[in-house]
DNA sequence: TTGAGACAGCCTAAACGAGG
DNA sequence: CCTCGTTTAGGCTGTCTCAA
């Protein structure tokens, strides 16, 4: 665990309204919740602290090939993740809410009746492609070249695996529930994603690869609650998952809501799930209606 | 050994179809 | 006939497979 923050609840549940959604399916679950843009002020600080903490573990990364003293550029002014993520493509940013919003729904909301998920951390750190990308775009800084983040040429791959991963744990610490969450943020909604999303996480195994990815990246923190989560996920990975259940967890953000017919609440299936998910576990499925999607790009990653 | 081609992941944008 | 929703094609890079 290396991010602990949490925002409060009343204003989040004012920015965020709950939608009432009907349908009683065995295993699937449909939420769905409406931005009131006009409440969003007085989440706005805590909202921009929670994704930046999310971004914490990839920028300690990026510095890390710069840490040592001798190192000409140790100095802050040449910080090699000054332009993180700022300056990525806005669909890359796009990616990053929607997972951050995942494992804020998780945390906040909870899934499956529980609200004691933890999300010992974000795995932003493994898109290489955008590390790479930022070397580039750094170097045009240095050499005082034009750089225009949502050119179309700045486009990058997504990440492989999966969007972020929550867990519950019994009294003993040992960990008890595994939600893999697939994470898709669009402006406009697209029933391709939603059925590519669904596929996706039916066919996630039993052991998500983000355990692996997840021991790796708490290894860089001495901290009592990284090596207590460092501990529970090795013994899951080696054996535990045999026996802790799995759930499914799809997190669908979208710059609008259904217009018609004026009956329809949400993008994304109420009844069950889509017919591309083909696994029998349990499934949440969170819808998160944005009213600027935009806007709240550019305020939490580009401090507009 | 090189290279074409498919894939994977992130979405957008244009084209299409159906309903009011 | 216009608008909204769905489908399809496309662009980015790195990796992997199969073929010449």
């Amino acid at each position: 665990m290396i991010r602990f923050r949490r925002v409060t609840l009343r204003p989040l549940n004012a920015w965020l309204v709950a939608q009432p959604v009907t349908g009683s399916h065995r295993k699937y679950q449909l939420r769905v919740w409406r931005e009131v843009n006009a409440n969003f002020a007085a989440l706005r600080d805590e909202l921009i602290d929670y994704a930046q903490e999310a971004l914490d573990d990839a920028r300690a990364r990026i510095r890390k090939g710069f840490e040592d003293n001798l190192s000409p550029f140790s100095d802050p002014v040449d910080d090699p993740a000054a332009h993180y993520p700022a300056m990525l493509n806005r669909i890359t940013l796009q990616g990053y809410l929607g997972e951050t919003l995942a494992g804020l729904a998780v945390e906040h909301f909870g899934a499956f009746g529980k609200t004691d998920w933890h999300v010992p951390a974000f795995l932003f750190r493994f898109h290489d492609q955008e590390f790479q990308h930022l070397d580039l775009i750094n170097e045009r800084f240095l050499m005082g070249e034009p750089h225009a983040p949502d050119a179309e040429e700045e486009m990058r791959p997504g990440r492989t695996g999966d969007d972020a991963l929550a867990f519950r744990l019994d009294a003993q610490g040992k960990i008890t529930h595994v939600l893999a969450l697939e994470a898709k943020c669009l402006a406009t909604s697209n029933t391709g994603t939603i059925s590519d999303a669904h596929g996706k996480l039916a066919a996630g195994p039993r052991r998500p690869s983000g355990i692996r990815e997840l021991i790796t990246l708490l290894s860089d923190y001495e901290t009592d609650a990284a090596q207590e989560w460092i501990a529970r996920l090795l013994e899951l990975y080696r054996d535990g998952f045999r026996t802790a259940k799995r759930r499914d967890g799809l997190a669908y953000t979208v710059g609008h809501w259904p217009v018609r017919p004026a009956s329809r609440v949400s993008w994304l299936p109420s009844d069950a799930p889509h017919t591309s998910y083909t696994a029998d576990r349990r499934f949440d499925a969170m819808e998160f209606q944005l009213e600027d999607l935009k806007g709240l790009v550019d305020t939490l990653y580009r401090g507009a």
